[in-house]
DNA sequence: GGTTAGCACCCGCGCGCTGCGAGTGCCAAA
DNA sequence: TTTGGCACTCGCAGCGCGCGGGTGCTAACC
């Protein structure tokens, strides 16, 4: 973010207006903008001729560029993330718009699952882009309680509950029957050792911890040492929900066939896009504008996210949509979502 | 399915061969077809012109239709019935495509969701359409077993095992703090009244199977009872994946944004594609074709679904395309897949 | 010097015209 | 009953053209 001192020196007031109004006004009809718009529209007191001269030097700055000779003027990315870090003012949601997110985060919410799909739904619908968030980092939560239980002869459930409420379970498969009574010896005594612990550090020195048990079944505590890589540690658990296609794929961006394709790739594929997010930790919105994403195809979308927490573990949701999108106020939402899901959580 | 005699009161076997060849035609050119096409291609000797004379016949049997006058002749739905009711070969898969399935299905194939997800996507990807599945029907389950485990004060986590080995959990809150003795003998009271029933069941006479308990905590069995239509009760439970976007996305018919946008719609909202498949309990594959679909939109695509069983637990798998699509193909490759399912839970 | 009116010029877009070609229906002959 | 011939239909791609929005330049003006 610059200072209003640098900023000065970038641009000098009326351009920074007349950027300012250029942005604005491209993002509602999608079409380039010219000097007869703009001296109709603002109250500057100031000819076509004399704006074109400025839109001449905003050009030469890299923050309009021409489609073709003499079409109007188009914001490139550096024009969006001067917008953002030095002219957008904070935007406010409505009582009605935060009244719609509130309900519908909260219809049918019945597990964690639940509630991130219908926020992810309702993030896409209310901004118009595409919503996606990424499921809690589950590795950075406090263990509390683990309890084994029998499935089958040879299948035990494994039940992993972290302390800020989320639950796990896995099914484990072993190559031995261990009565009922070993089994909550077992995890009798390993929740002793592990209580209090995040999944992270029992990943890492789950061996150690266990090692010198003198009670429980020897075998089925070596197999949770053995297994302890997919027990404890959730690389891919990552889950990435995605909602508000509909709405996107309306947007004028995606005409073109082959970026929709790719759009879509990206999405159903997810793996590079949960990554993308799973990197984003940081306080605030995080804004990223077009090319300044370069992993994969990202470099056409903006994407914009925030952290919410659930309890103490952490997770990213937000917005990505294509450069051309109205980010004072998707500012406003992704904010207003994330501290809502907190609250949620929270009661 | 008409026999033989039928099918030849209806249309003689040129017309027939005629049917059959514009059909597979269209099916790949996406274009109208022409006798001249068809006197070239078809070695049945036979002018163009005695060929104009019996698409005549087949378009005022409804089977074909002129997208405009003097166009080659395009399958209309009820053409596309016949072809799948009397005209269709069985296909069978190669040995490389069950491969690549049986590979795809496997990969990272941890619980249910997983394999599910996996299955889903892979559907879509070889049969170039959508690839729709909706997950087991719990309620058919067998009550295996339930647990009890505390969380924390006043939350207690309920652990419900079936026979065909799903797991599901449910977090309860009680206004009231029970002791982890006095969980443990409700659950095993529980257990021994609901062993061997089926979730229907349970769900159907819970408060006379627990009334007259004496072990256990009553406020906890009462509330149980009062909850037995959350715990027991999944009408929304049945979860609808699908996969393969990308691929529909390209196909030829959604050039039309609308189109598109109606098909997004439909994904993405899940209910009235949801209910529609929960539907289609029958033996073997189930073809709707485009307008034999009367729920909401769907009556521009076809579908193709079959049962697949995960123990005694049924659900729907299947594909979703435009009306054109390779009915042959489609048919081995979600009769393929279910039965792999199957098999793969068995192990 | 910054600002402005005037003007020549640029270029995408929509429109109408046209010719081509694929395909048809009809008819008369085989 | 089949077939070749023929006139006709109609979508489509290509082309040319004029419109209009927008520009840059220049010369005059404050």
């Amino acid at each position: 973010m610059l200072n209003a001192n640098e900023i000065e020196e970038v641009i000098d007031k009326r351009g920074r207006q007349i950027l300012e109004t250029v942005i604005d006004r491209y993002i509602c009809t999608v079409e380039p903008v010219g000097s007869p718009y703009l001296a109709r529209h603002r109250r500057l007191g100031i000819s076509p001729a004399s704006i074109r001269s400025i839109l001449n030097t905003l050009e030469s700055l890299g923050f309009l560029y021409q489609p073709y000779t003499s079409a109007g003027r188009v914001p490139t990315d550096k024009g969006y993330r001067f917008y953002v870090d030095a002219l957008m003012k904070k935007c406010q949601l409505t009582e009605s718009e935060k009244e719609r997110i509130r309900h519908q985060v909260k219809v049918r919410a019945r597990d964690i699952d639940d509630i991130l799909m219908q926020t992810t739904h309702v993030l896409g619908m209310v901004s118009k882009q595409l919503g996606v968030t990424l499921s809690p980092r589950f590795q950075q939560g406090i263990f509390q309680r683990m309890e084994l239980l029998p499935l089958s002869e040879k299948r035990i459930l494994l039940v992993l509950t972290i302390k800020s409420g989320l639950v796990k379970t896995v099914v484990m498969e072993i190559d031995a029957s261990i009565s009922e009574e070993k089994l909550q010896q077992t995890s009798r005594v390993l929740n002793e050792r592990l209580c209090d612990l995040s999944i992270q550090e029992i990943r890492e020195s789950l061996p150690q911890r266990v090692r010198d048990l003198a009670r429980g079944d020897p075998r089925l505590v070596q197999f949770i040492i053995d297994s302890a890589a997919l027990f404890f540690d959730f690389p891919q658990d990552e889950h990435l929900y995605f909602g508000g296609t509909t709405n996107i794929v309306s947007q004028p961006e995606f005409r073109d066939r082959v970026k929709l394709q790719a759009l879509m790739n990206l999405l159903e594929e997810g793996k590079i896009l949960g990554e993308v997010l799973s990197e984003r930790g940081r306080e605030g919105v995080f804004i990223t504008i077009g090319s300044e994403n370069i992993r994969g195809d990202m470099c056409h979308y903006s994407l914009l996210t925030t952290t919410y927490r659930v309890g103490k573990v952490e997770g990213t949701l937000g917005i990505m949509g294509p450069t051309r999108m109205r980010y004072a106020k998707m500012c406003a939402v992704v904010d207003y979502t994330a501290q809502l899901l907190g609250d949620i959580w929270g009661e």
